[in-house]
RNA sequence: CGGGGUGUAGCGUAGCCCGGUUAUCGCGCCUGCUUUGGGAGCAGGAGGUCGCAGGUUCGAAUCCUGCCACCCCGACCA
């Protein structure tokens, strides 16, 4: 692992900003803390998208798409989620603007275009949303309605972060609607739980599912889940969050729906998201000092061919023979990339390709030509091997295969090695500053004790786990009884 | 918004304290030749509102004032 992944937060991010940046990846804009998502990245989150896209519909969700403006009326209208988000809302206040009499060739708002009602940019779209699913229920025929949103938010945060905190980000919103409280919980679980497929499964990132603290939860929820994983320097990533929003939504916007019974009843909501936020887990999870690590799901291009040549003839050979790989890998589904500019020497190309973290490198050159081999070398492992043209394509495979699991197995030890239980506040302290990482301890269940060790050492609830077992045992800071364990961490 | 720091070519920087020829160096870029199995070498060349706006001065990257942006630490957060 990478000397700057294990030090102080500072070189931590000089290291992230170098891959990141350097890797093509993205781009800070410097633009009140947007980003640049270049193509190189957006590919990555168009990955991201297809799979889970897949998922959602497999589990019975449509696509729809809502406005990005929400009329400070009904954006108030559910008093926490509105109080929640207050602080962080960008807000579109005129429509028009003019030349400026006083600065020739400027703009300036035009003070007669002030719209009589402020337009909140949205931080999330649950108002927006429900004031619209109001009129879609009815009857318990008209439920569940069960959609996602791909869509872009704005959060006004005082201090962003590329990727993990920007102020726009990109995500998916899902917001659901159902008659009955059951119905509600076990669809908050079952995002919880594809979140959690998608991760481990997908992006190669273990996760740990749980339960957020009334501290930490969603402003407006009655319980959020959430997936939880750790990065390699220590410190853990909320990567993705499912709320079972209750009753909380249709009672301020007055959603009601005619039961089977004939009563009116309130509609019972939920919503999930997941955001670019998760690409920066992705670098954070895997990456090593020769820059990105791409599980082979991810990568725009699972391989790349670098030809190695001295003459013409010899690249007229090995783009010939390059002709048939490339062909064979796509008959078989694996996206593969040559690189046969002549402007680069194939050590540049080999840096570059490690830096965007492609999964596998073949290169080919003279002796491989007389040979009838290739040289095929690992991102993960940075290992390399001469392989038979005969069993290229099958070798290919299962090695993506084993990149795939090798990566989640190596972040899965490193999360393991690094979840410390815990009995004593001073452990805990110096767990946390020496070894970082999850900390399983006790805690008495207020608010208060909470606070007071977050104040102490900066770390937090990051989730009550579902794999909490019931045990009786004293809260690590009050001494108080407790019957089970949460996890603590350092987070962004 | 509070504390600290930074802003000089596409990127990274020297110069600033103590004002004075044509603003330093590296990477990258362009041209040519030689190279090509792990980030090539040589020669030549292009590229600058020194963050922005004022001020002091014969003269400002350098000193002063204001503003802007970014980074780090807090508060806030996906």
């Amino acid at each position: 692992m990478s000397k700057k992944l294990t030090s102080r937060s500072e070189d931590y991010s000089k290291w992230y900003n170098e891959l990141v940046v350097k890797a093509d990846l993205a781009e800070n804009s410097n633009v009140r803390g947007c980003m640049v998502i270049k193509p190189y990245g957006y590919a990555i989150w168009e990955k991201m998208q297809a799979e889970l896209d897949r998922m959602f519909k497999e589990t019975g969700h449509q696509n729809a798409y809502f406005p990005l403006f929400v009329p400070k009326s009904l954006f108030e209208a559910e008093e926490k989620n509105a109080e929640g988000f207050a602080k962080e809302c960008a807000v579109v206040t005129h429509y028009r603007l003019q030349n400026d009499p006083d600065r020739k060739g400027k703009l300036r708002v035009d003070p007669e275009a002030k719209l009589e009602e402020e337009l909140v940019v949205r931080p999330t779209s649950e108002a927006i949303i429900w004031s619209t699913y109001k009129n879609w229920i009815q009857s318990y025929r008209d439920l569940p309605i069960l959609i996602n949103q791909w869509a872009n938010v704005v959060r006004w945060e005082m201090r962003t972060r590329l990727f993990l905190r920007t102020a726009e980000f990109l995500w998916q919103e899902g917001h659901t609607a159902h008659a009955t409280e059951k119905e509600a919980i076990a669809e908050t679980e079952l995002m919880n739980d594809v979140y959690a497929n998608f991760a481990e499964n997908f992006m190669a990132i273990p996760v740990i599912k749980g339960i957020k603290t009334e501290t930490e939860r969603f402003a407006g929820a009655v319980e959020t889940y959430c997936i939880e994983a750790l990065m390699q320097d220590g410190k853990a990533l909320q990567a993705g969050t499912s709320h079972f929003l209750g009753q909380n939504f249709a009672k301020a916007f007055d959603v009601k729906f005619a039961n089977k019974e004939g009563s009116l009843d309130y509609v019972w909501a939920t919503s999930w998201g997941v955001s670019t936020r998760l690409m920066g887990a992705l670098v954070m999870t895997h990456s090593d000092d020769n820059g990105l690590v791409l599980p082979p799901n991810l990568a725009p291009y699972q391989v790349v061919i670098v030809p190695i040549y001295k003459s013409e003839e010899e690249l007229d050979e090995i783009l010939k023979l390059s002709k048939l790989i490339i062909s064979d890998l796509k008959a078989h589904s694996i996206s593969v990339k040559i690189d046969d500019r002549d402007t680069l020497r194939p050590g540049a190309k080999f840096a570059q390709y490690e830096l965007q973290g492609v999964p596998l490198r073949i290169a080919i050159g003279p002796k491989d030509l007389q040979n009838n081999t290739v040289e095929l070398a690992r991102r993960d492992t940075l290992s390399k091997e001469s392989v038979n043209l005969d069993v290229l394509t099958p070798t290919i495979q299962t090695t993506l295969e084993a990149i795939q699991l090798n990566l989640y197995k190596r972040a899965l030890e490193f999360r393991d090695s690094h979840i410390t239980q815990v009995e004593d506040f001073e452990t805990f302290k110096d767990v946390l500053e020496t070894k970082g990482g999850f900390v399983l301890a006790h805690w008495d269940g207020t608010a208060e004790t909470e606070k007071k060790i977050k104040e102490l050492t900066k770390a937090t609830i990051r989730c009550i786990p579902y794999e909490a077992k019931d045990e009786e045992g004293k809260c690590v800071f009050s001494g108080e009884p407790s019957q089970r364990r949460v996890l603590f961490a350092k987070a962004y």
